[in-house]
DNA sequence: AGCACGCCGACT
DNA sequence: GTCGGCGTGCTC
């Protein structure tokens, strides 16, 4: 007979699975795992994609739901079965729909059942243009690896000739040359066979020299570039041409971990200790972690690269079940590992040598003897806005967002200009500044703290000769401007660079000598059991972008704080990342925290906090009937951004030292979430799977 | 997610 | 008398 029943997961988040019949005559094939569907759904003709066949019909006559057939086939995509079996894992691990995983790895223009005949037509029509268009031979880069790199180089060559997975970290300094030993590797792959591979990066955009590097090294291989800023057009092209094998290396941000690559040999995970790469809305999914999982899956090496690893990563290594590649040297010949100088604010406050910005004199000293060697110096502060707040001296009113519970932050139109503006950074509300305020009347508000723009303003006045150059969201807005600053600053003019994390990622500034950071200390303390290690990583990243060309003498950094003492400076001082990580992961342990324990947030959100509560009190309630030995269920709490947007959230903390049974109270809970999820549809719920922010 | 069914308030 | 509010249930 030739009549199937198949299950079905459909373009719809729910967890249900539906069956469908597959008549073989009507749609002239036997049922495939990841074929995508029309079918009927309801009153509504949806997208659909075929999990199994479950048997024949016949035999299913005492079914009593009846069945509805597929309607039509998608002829172009299937899902490569490694690809379903990744959204498999998951569904399951950070408990979301099936189907609502798969279709959002997909383009959107597929999961449209009418725009599947246009889509063929565009995909012929595109893929004869590709195939018109001849690879221009460009002269090939030439590979000079240092002997480190080439150790490193050849012990990866090893590897991946073992056709099995390994998790490897390349451990290098910033400038150490990590891309070029990976690239060389990677290119070494793909010269043999008609493999791919997946190098997963932080943020594409921040990354443009990469791209061009990897354009240039895989000259004669199709390069494929995935990122969400791509045109749905784009994205189609690059989906065919990843799928049929024609793309050999796929470059992409965290969602291409979710590409369907069929002859994937090898990830590489760069900058693997980037929070970039947990998706912290939507499908909650930490793409290093599943390109790992992948790795194990489809038996291929994964490649982790990072001077500063994570401490997840790191635990890994010093539990040996990571290949650890090291790269201590300068790639380049006479580039400088550059110095550190800690500058004491209390001392500064003492001898009265700190001006009303907080800055000290020593830091202007250093500014001013760098502009007279004709180099650059650069200002890192991770602030944009002329002033995180506004504040009142009188009746201590500060600027707070009506719709969320943080501080909006002053924004001026010009530089030395008067008119400001007030804008929250959370749910983007921009309000015009009060004449006085709110709360008194006071005439006088001041701004407390500073921002990318005061400090652009105050430094172009004390050093009235020097051009200052500000780069942040802001100021590089408009479509170009970026590039526009940057070949400006690659052009070597002496000039300040004031920047926040932007400048921290991806750009080589050549001619910087001097590295000023403002503004560490709310790291050194703080709530968040990740700063410590994230704002050594941002120290080191920053200190690196000085000094990479061997052209300057010796590049230095400068940090001003009140805690000249503690430990973090030392260990960066000694250029001991080594020491203070495995500090940091022996603290964790001693502390029973990640990664020695497994955490899940349960998060409500809702315009009614009293609601939140009561709902998370059931949940808790309802999770700990379970068993709990290895597992603590913490009570209700804000969330950190407790208002946002008009919506309150509240979450719980689940922690686990187990985690099968965290997997397994998880599970357990989300059928009384989806039960709760349809009983008042006001609130969302969502389960954040080991969250990096609370 | 939609969409239907269903049961209560202000309208020509 | 009805139009429509959104609470709950269902989709093979």
């Amino acid at each position: 007979m030739s009549k199937k029943i198949v299950k079905i997961a459909v373009d719809i988040p729910i967890f249900q699975l539906f069956d469908y019949i597959w008549d073989e005559d009507e749609l002239n094939q036997a049922p495939k795992r990841g074929q995508i569907v029309k079918v009927e759904f309801g009153k509504k003709i949806i997208t659909g994609i075929v999990l199994q066949e479950i048997g024949d019909y016949s035999c299913a006559i005492d079914q009593e739901k009846s069945l509805k057939k597929v309607i039509a086939l998608a002829q172009l995509i299937k899902i490569d079965d490694a690809l379903l079996r990744l959204c498999q894992f998951a569904s399951k691990y950070y408990l979301r729909p099936l189907g609502e995983i798969i279709f959002s790895t997909i383009p959107t223009d597929w999961k449209k059942t009418e725009k599947w005949d246009a889509l063929e037509k565009q995909r012929n029509r595109k893929l004869k243009k590709e195939q018109e268009k001849t690879l221009q031979k460009r002269e090939q880069q030439e590979w000079i690896l240092n002997k480190e790199q080439q150790i490193a180089y050849e012990q990866l060559i090893r590897i991946s000739s073992k056709n099995t997975f390994e998790l490897v970290l390349l451990k290098g300094i910033t400038g150490s040359g990590k891309t070029a030993v990976y690239l060389k590797w990677l290119k070494e792959i793909l010269d043999k066979n008609d493999d791919q591979c997946l190098i997963l990066v932080p943020e594409i955009n921040l990354t443009p020299q990469l791209e061009k590097t990897i354009k240039q090294v895989f000259i004669d291989q199709e390069v494929s570039v995935l990122h969400s800023n791509i045109s749905q057009i784009e994205r189609n092209v690059a989906w065919w041409k990843i799928q049929n094998g024609f793309s050999r290396v796929i470059l992409g941000t965290r969602l291409s971990i979710f590409a369907p690559i069929p002859k994937l040999k090898a990830i590489v995970v760069d900058e693997e200790h980037d929070g970039s790469y947990k998706q912290q809305d939507g499908l909650r999914y930490n793409a290093r972690d599943l390109a790992i999982w992948r790795g194990v899956d489809i038996k291929i090496p994964i490649l982790l690269t990072s001077a500063t690893p994570s401490s997840e990563t790191w635990q890994k290594v010093l539990q040996k079940k990571i290949t650890l590649l090291e790269l201590n040297k300068k790639a380049k010949e006479g580039a400088t590992i550059s110095q550190l100088h800690l500058i004491d604010i209390n001392q500064a406050r003492k001898n009265k040598s700190l001006d009303m910005y907080g800055i000290t004199n020593e830091i202007k000293q250093v500014i001013q003897k760098t502009w007279e060697k004709n180099k650059q110096v650069l200002i890192y502060i991770n602030r944009r806005g002329y002033s995180p707040i506004l504040h009142c001296a009188a009746c201590q009113w500060k600027s707070e967002c009506k719709k969320c519970s943080a501080w909006m932050v002053v924004h001026k139109k010009a530089i030395g200009s008067k008119d400001f503006s007030l804008q929250c950074h959370h749910c983007g509300l921009i309000s015009a500044p009060p004449a006085s305020c709110p709360s008194c009347g006071n005439q006088d508000l001041a701004t407390v703290g500073m921002g990318t723009q005061k400090i652009e303003e105050h430094l172009s006045n004390e050093f009235a000769q020097m051009e200052v150059i500000r780069i942040d969201s802001d100021s590089t807005k408009n479509k170009g401007s970026a590039d526009e600053v940057f070949t400006q600053i690659h052009e070597g003019k002496p000039c300040l660079i004031v920047g926040t994390q932007m400048i921290t990622k991806g750009h080589d500034f050549q001619h910087v000598e001097t590295v000023i950071v403002l503004d560490v200390d709310k790291s050194l303390y703080s709530q968040d059991f990740r700063a410590i290690e994230k704002m050594f990583s941002q120290l080191v990243q920053v200190a690196g972008r000085g000094g990479r060309s061997g052209e300057t003498d010796q590049s230095n950094i400068y940090i001003q704080t009140e805690f000249v003492d503690h430990p973090i400076f030392k260990s960066l001082a000694e250029h001991r990342y080594d020491d203070f990580i495995t500090d940091v992961v022996n603290e964790r342990k001693e502390n029973q925290l990640p990664p020695y324990t497994y955490q899940a947030l349960i998060i409500v959100e809702s315009v009614a906090e009293k609601k939140n509560l009561e709902v998370l009190y059931e949940i808790k309630r309802y999770m700990e009937k379970q068993n709990l030995s290895q597992t603590t269920i913490y009570d209700p709490t804000p969330r950190m951004l407790h208002k946002h947007a008009g919506v309150e959230r509240n979450q719980i903390l689940i922690e686990s030292k187990d985690r099968t049974e965290l997997q397994s109270i998880l599970e357990k809970a989300l059928d009384l979430i989806e039960m709760l999820k349809k009983k008042s549809r006001s609130i969302k719920i969502h389960i954040d799977r080991d969250p990096t922010s609370f």
